[in-house]
This record gives structure tokens, sequence and C-alpha cells, in this order.
RNA sequence: GGCCCCGUCGUCCAGAGGCCUAGGACGCUGGGUUUUCAACCCAGAAACGCCGGUUCGAAUCCGGUCGGGGCUGCCA
């Protein structure tokens, strides 16, 4: 068994076809076959080499990795149709001498042969019937002399031996073609597999209209590529037993073609910050740690300092379960950064009283005689002196949140004083007390 | 317009004639926990598009209808 996805460079690797690259992938190792991947470039005008790049770069990132193919090379050399032309060209000529194909202002047409319906079992539709009577001659080779996506994907599917062609159901209507070029050139029919487009929120194709869908925009947006791969294996397929939070083996142990739904799937990314959550409080934590630096050295364009990091390893803990995705992390960090202090009025505003304030000094000078700085040591003394001022935890600990971190919603009290440490707690009640 | 595909909660899935007074998840609503925000726990609202037929029995099979979508390029 042998498998392909043949993705056109003509931008940016995008959800739909990094899904169906996925199904492919996913069935090529459920059934110990081979995944390929070659590129569709046969128009030269919209084709680009960075495009390329990014498809490949963009399934390595998801994990998706082929036997055969761009880059991995094979028997077939290099799997770009733009070096293929020859071939191409060769053929279209022998089916013109054929007389199977005609010159049409200077393109070569195929000849749609009349009265004959064209049948094929798709694994997802079952049995497909086209009159081919509705069907054009179809251009194989433009007056350029450049093949078309017909003639040099069939040909290409028959020259390197692919046996099931799962795709999206978008060109289900142009199958009979290639079956009728495959018939033509007295190959194998391949196994058919039209599989359920992905649509946006208004139901319509996903398309640039969409927004940007392409995997670079979720990669930015701080989603794990192992979530992004659960959540693409659930559009259109589940495992059974309402199993919905997997790993790549478990998909391939479960996975099969003919259980793909028929029908079109919503992308609806709601669900999918859900899930990503779920797999940020998973990550091991000294991975988490590494990844959240990272990150946020990525997100305020400049290397951590030392203790800025040190500060870090004290608070991600607990800012890890506070996640959707990695972009989450940042403003929730902020107040531990070597950065301007920026306290947000409004918060501000909401939470200062006048038992706060009291409360705010007593704990400044209570904290000025603490030794021991620790995240045991602080609660203790914070809840003690909730008691000696008499005022309630909520106003006596938010207007020491907002002092401390600028805004109202932050990483846990405590975890956030321990964090910034003692001389920067001072400071920062020094700051705010000032200007009361 | 023509050809083709599709149709279960708002969304993603389960359901392959009786186990369905239709199940799970996200989201939503209410409650609990609580120093904020999350997380977590509990509860709840929410769907088989419609009409016929087959059958003792249909979400499941068939037909029609309506609705949505794709293709209809010398794009892929």
């Amino acid at each position: 068994m042998k498998l392909r996805i043949a993705p056109s460079p003509t931008g940016y690797l995008h959800i739909g076809n990094a899904r169906t690259a996925l199904f492919n992938w996913l069935y090529a190792r459920a059934n110990n076959g081979k995944f390929l991947v070659r590129i569709d470039d046969t128009d030269t005008a919209r084709s680009s080499e960075e495009y390329m790049q990014d498809i490949v770069k963009n399934f390595k990132w998801l994990g998706i990795d082929w036997d055969e193919g761009v880059e991995v090379g094979g028997p077939h050399g290099e799997y770009k149709q733009s070096l293929r032309f020859d071939r191409y060209r060769e053929i279209a000529e022998s089916l013109l001498e054929k007389n199977l194909a005609y010159e049409d202002d200077g393109a070569i047409r195929f000849k749609v042969p009349n009265e004959k319906e064209i049948t094929f079992q798709d694994i997802t539709r079952g049995s497909m019937k086209f009159n081919l009577n509705d069907i054009e001659d179809f251009i194989i080779l433009r007056s350029d002399k450049s093949p078309t996506y017909h003639l040099a994907s069939t040909i290409d599917d028959i020259d390197y031996e692919i046996t099931t062609i799962a795709r999206g159901e978008d060109i289900l209507s142009s199958t009979p073609k290639h079956i009728l070029l495959m018939q033509a050139l007295d190959a194998d029919i391949p196994t058919f597999c039209h599989l359920p487009l992905l649509f946006g929120p208004d139901g319509k194709k996903l398309s640039k209209r969409h927004g940007d869908t392409s995997v670079n925009t979720f990669k930015d947006k701080g989603l794990l590529p192992d979530a992004l791969f659960n959540y693409m294996c659930l559009l259109g397929w589940a495992p059974g037993d309402d199993i919905e939070i997997f790993n790549r083996d478990f998909a391939i142990s479960k996975f099969d073609l003919n259980n793909v739904l028929p029908n079109p799937a919503i992308f609806d990314t709601t669900k999918l910050l859900w899930m990503n959550g779920q797999y940020i409080r998973n990550i091991e934590a000294n991975s988490f740690t590494a990844m959240a630096i990272d990150k946020i050295s990525h997100n305020i364009q400049r290397e951590l300092f030392d203790n800025e990091k040190e500060r870090l390893n004290k608070i991600l803990p607990s800012v890890q379960e506070r996640l959707e995705t990695l972009n989450d992390l940042k403003p929730q960090i902020d107040f531990l950064l070597d950065e301007p202090f920026v306290m947000n009025q409004e918060d501000w505003d909401s939470v200062n009283s006048e038992e706060g304030q009291e409360y705010l000094m007593a704990v400044r000078e209570k904290f000025k005689n603490l030794e021991e700085f620790t995240v045991e040591t602080i609660e203790t003394l914070m809840r003690d002196e909730l008691k000696t001022i008499g005022v309630k935890p909520k106003i006596g600990f938010q207007i020491v949140r907002v002092s401390i971190t600028g805004t109202k919603i932050s990483p846990p009290l405590f975890e956030s004083i321990f964090a910034l440490g003692k001389n920067g707690v001072l400071a920062r009640l020094a700051e705010t007390i000032e200007k009361l």
C-alpha cells in the first residue's frame, strides 16, 4: 500500500492540506504502507521555493514523516513535477499519436470517449458513477508545453506506483478524467478516497477568506504540534470509545479511512484551544520551563537575563496550568521582567480603599523584617496581618496583587510575591505607597 | 444552469433496525471550591431538516423534497 500527498507550493501549508496529509500518513502507517510527498508545481507562475520549504517544514513540525519524496529521495528522482516536464510531454505526444488526444490552438486536449460512463468505488462514498457526456475534452498540455495538473498528477501516481489516492472532495469531479487517462495509459486504477472538506465558520470551503489558516499562524499563536495533530484527527474521524485526547501511536493503531465521515467539518478553533491547554498542562515541568522561556524571549524579542529566568522558574509551574496557548504566557509574567512596571489604572481604582491601603502599608513593614522569604512565610504573614488589621482577604489581597503585578488578574499571589523576591516586592510596594 | 457530494445538539464526534425517553467532548448557563484568573467538581439547556415508503419496530434502509457545499480554468 502506498499513499501520497501532493501539495502545490502556491502558498504556505494550510490546515486543509495538513489534514489531508495527516489522514494519508495515518492510513499508510496503520497498514505498514509507504507514504510519499511529492510537489505538484506545474503552475510555475504561482509556485515558489519558499512555499515548498514551508510545506515540508510544517509537515515535519506536525510529526508527519515520509518514506519517499522530496528531501528524503527515493527511486524516482526529486519528486518535483517541474523537473519532469519532458516526461509529461512525451506522454502527451504518445496520446496524440494514438489519437487519444488532439491539438487545439497549440494546446493538447484529451479526447473524452462518448457514451460511456466511468464508475469507481470511493472508500468514504461508495459507488461513484459519472456520465462521460458531462465531461468535456480537457487540456493535458498547455500551449506553452507545460502539463496541466490532470496529466502530471496522473502520470506521477502511475510512475510512483500509488495504490491509494486520498484527497479532498473538491477533486471528486476530476477523478473520472484521471481514470480515463490511466486507462488510456494502460495503468492499474488505484483506490480512491475523497475526504470531506474543511469548512470555515460560514460553511464554505476553508480558504484565505477565513483569515490566515496556514499552519504557521497556529504555530505563532502558541499552539503545540501535538495538540494540532490531535485536533485535526478529530475532523472527520474518531478512534471510538469517546476517546478524544490521544497521541500519534494511538491514532495509528485505530485509524482506518473506511471510518472517515463523508460530510464536511467546520474548523472551529475553540475546541482546539481547549485541547491545547490540556496538552500544555501535561508537559513535563522542565520541558515546559524551557519552552516557556523560549517563547517569552521570542515575544519580547530579546534574550532573558539570568535574574529574570530565576524569577520565572519560580512562577512557571503556577502559570503552566493557566494557559491555553503559549502566547498567554507573557501577559501573566510581565511583572517579573526587567521592564518598566505598568500599573493598570482601572484595576487599581477598583481595588483601592482606605482599609486596603492600611493593609498594604502594614504588610510592607512586615515584609521588611521577614528573614525567611518563602511562599509559606509570605502566606502566614499576610494572613496574620489580615486578622490584625481586620480586613477581608479579598480587600487585602487584591490591593497587594495590583500593587505587585499591576493587574487584578495574575498568577497566585503568594507565588507571585515569592517569585518577584523580597527586594522587588518592597520596591514595588514603596512605589505604590508613595503615589497614594 | 449542468454534473456531483453531503445533511445527528451552536461546533466536533458516537450511533452501522430494537440496547436511543439519542451518548461523549468543546462552548454556553447555574452552582460548588476560592485571594484574582485558571484548573477541578456537580447540575442544566441544546440535535436525528422535512415528507412519504419498507418493517412488528428507523437517527439507522429506500424514494422524494428542502437546505448546504464542491466542480464546471491552458489553478490545483
